[in-house]
DNA sequence: GATGAATGAGAATTCATTCAT
DNA sequence: TATGAATGAATTCTCATTCAT
């Protein structure tokens, strides 16, 4: 993956970084990516960043100082959708259907990983391991998309379009569906072995149907 | 976790083993799932298991042995209940509606993780990292898996309890639903939060009315 | 032995070495000398070297490129005198009789031993444990010097000085003599068992006696 | 080299050795001469013996008790020729001629090599490190060869067929030789390489040259 | 006598971090 | 800001040796 790229998923160009810094920051996510945080040494990415071992802690007082930096940011950006503008369309007004919401859902879901592979393996993946991360993500990610899902599912419910269950398992078997859809598409299958477009009306008619109230 | 209830996960207790072995496996095991095989050093290792550091590197050459001898058994009991006369019980005969198979399913693989909740979070966590434990994965489970689901997926579709999809899309979205509900009950929530029976119920009424045939 | 010293038989001044790497060196070359480069301990050096055991693995990989780079350099100021200017001095013009080229020989190996006692001892003590080393040593010093002094065992051949005999034997006799010599003075007797100009008169006239022809 | 040769160097059949013992004695033998005392692990030794690790050291108390075990004994043989009825045949009577009696030492030494190389290998690698061995061989063995050269060089100075010189030089410059003649022979050049009887024979004429007396 | 599990001291090496330049 | 030499604690692993069986 190109730096450009895994600059783009931290969308910090206008912020005052160093090239030096940037160049760490994207061998820091290719390498924690790979081989996970805590087999990754500093001196693996000042290399593989052309920076001296010294200058990474200029920049961050500690490894685990730049893991959250990487990681932070992203986490932010992964609510985005459901707190931003975009949380009035995909949630409250345009999409008049379960289905369309289903569809918005799963492509914003699926453009977000596109930019942001790298970075969502590693949060994955140090997720079990960082209790910083997973504070941060029980506090501002969990509890903010939970929210924000909790209100749809119901808007669904009174339209009679979602069955009546509590919110909580709605919203499990929906986040099921959908990581196990974005598993499926980003780390497990290669693209020749993965319809793009049938899968995902697949994934939307399964969710559809799965939760539509009994007749 | 107590050390016997690992031991019965392993359930090695037959082989030859000395106790101070059995004692660092069961340290490993407790240790590599809090913190990753990574994060782990083998003089914690010896500390907990109330050994001698050496006495480790007796038993396995390096630390990635330990590891692998702990984690490659486990995945041969992950495809017990698909490979010997369970297979019979579980996918073939006795079964006749869908729900039972379901319902059989997931509740062996409640009891499963009950019993092999660490080593399984070590076989999830380490998965990622570990390229000897992917090819295993892939060769011997995911293989064989796959393999006996397809069966059952085609059993269900010919007598019209599934619609007509591709077996790889349905086990797809069949397994997504089980290891949501999975790692919902044993990972992220609380005893008092989650009712056994009623949310197993839930996800199997999702998954029969997901997967139906369109009428 | 002083640093000093040991510092002029690698002749590295004028490269570009560490303070610390220098101190590295030196206490290595004293070790490695006297208890054999298996029997020091990488931490004996540091603290002989007044330095952290860390800063030699941060200069030398591992312990044997330390060894390497140590013995490699000296192997090629052994056949310094077979390859430069020397060599016309020695081998080809000035010495026109056996006696003066011996002499001569004599005295630039023990001007070299002088400089180079400790890095001899660990030469001569590795080469039948260290296969890189033989390699070097046959492909690089072995192979020129044996060739220069074939050149001259001819010319003197020519010239009756020594007598008709394959030049390997004559090489043989001569480098075992000379050997044995430098041996004895350098690292067998002490200086008031040995009369340093007597015993090179004797050497000088032992060889030129047993390699003279038949008359 | 098979067991049966390392044993008949050590000539220790007769002794009460458990047949462990031997082969550990065997295994050890093969390993020193190979990589070096230092270098080599007692469980090394003990797999390529085929006993359990704690059966060398129901023999012998430490490490370097065992190489001493091996070394002492073929120290003793190395100076049997300078102090049984051999030295009766070699030094004083049969051998009238200088020449007869080189050729007889230089064959009798040729003779031990070849059924002590490996022994011999070890002991001239250790001398160095080894401060237990560099006693007892100069105790033991240097001086008792030394003393019995002494008479042998004065022997034949007084039969004019030697020069005279101080014994010391004579004997340097003859072991040198000899010791050149045998690592030559064989540590250095391959059997091809090695034309026995012809070697054996120039060399003898050199020593008779080298320490003839001027006319 | 023989075993081999166990030990603990120490080996080589790694690594996050500091600091003078 | 950037460097990279230096550090020392920690890490993985080795090894001679002990000891209960």
């Amino acid at each position: 993956m190109e730096q450009n790229q895994i600059w783009d998923q931290l969308s910090l160009d206008e912020e005052e970084f160093t090239p030096k810094q940037k160049k760490i920051i994207a061998a820091a996510v290719e390498i924690f990516a790979e081989k996970g945080y805590a087999a990754t040494s500093t001196s693996e990415i000042a290399k593989k960043a052309g920076v001296a071992e010294g200058t990474i802690f200029r920049h961050y007082k500690t490894k685990k100082e730049l893991l959250l930096s990487i990681v932070a940011p992203m986490m932010a950006k992964m609510i985005a959708p459901f707190v931003i503008k975009d949380i009035s369309r995909v949630l409250d007004k345009d999409y008049d259907t379960l289905e369309d919401f289903l569809r918005a859902m799963i492509k914003n879901r699926e453009a977000f990983m596109e930019k942001n592979m790298l970075l969502f393996r590693i949060l994955v993946q140090e997720l079990p391991f960082q209790k910083e991360l997973q504070e941060q993500f029980k506090e501002h990610i969990a509890a903010k998309i939970y929210t924000r899902m909790e209100k749809a599912v119901m808007h669904y419910q009174e339209k009679g379009e979602i069955m009546v269950m509590p919110s909580k398992t709605v919203i499990r078997l929906f986040l099921s569906t959908i990581f196990g859809h974005l598993m499926a598409r980003f780390f497990i299958l290669s693209s020749e072995e993965w319809e793009d477009e049938k899968e995902m009306e697949r994934t939307i008619q399964f969710l559809m149907k799965g939760l539509s109230p009994d007749e």
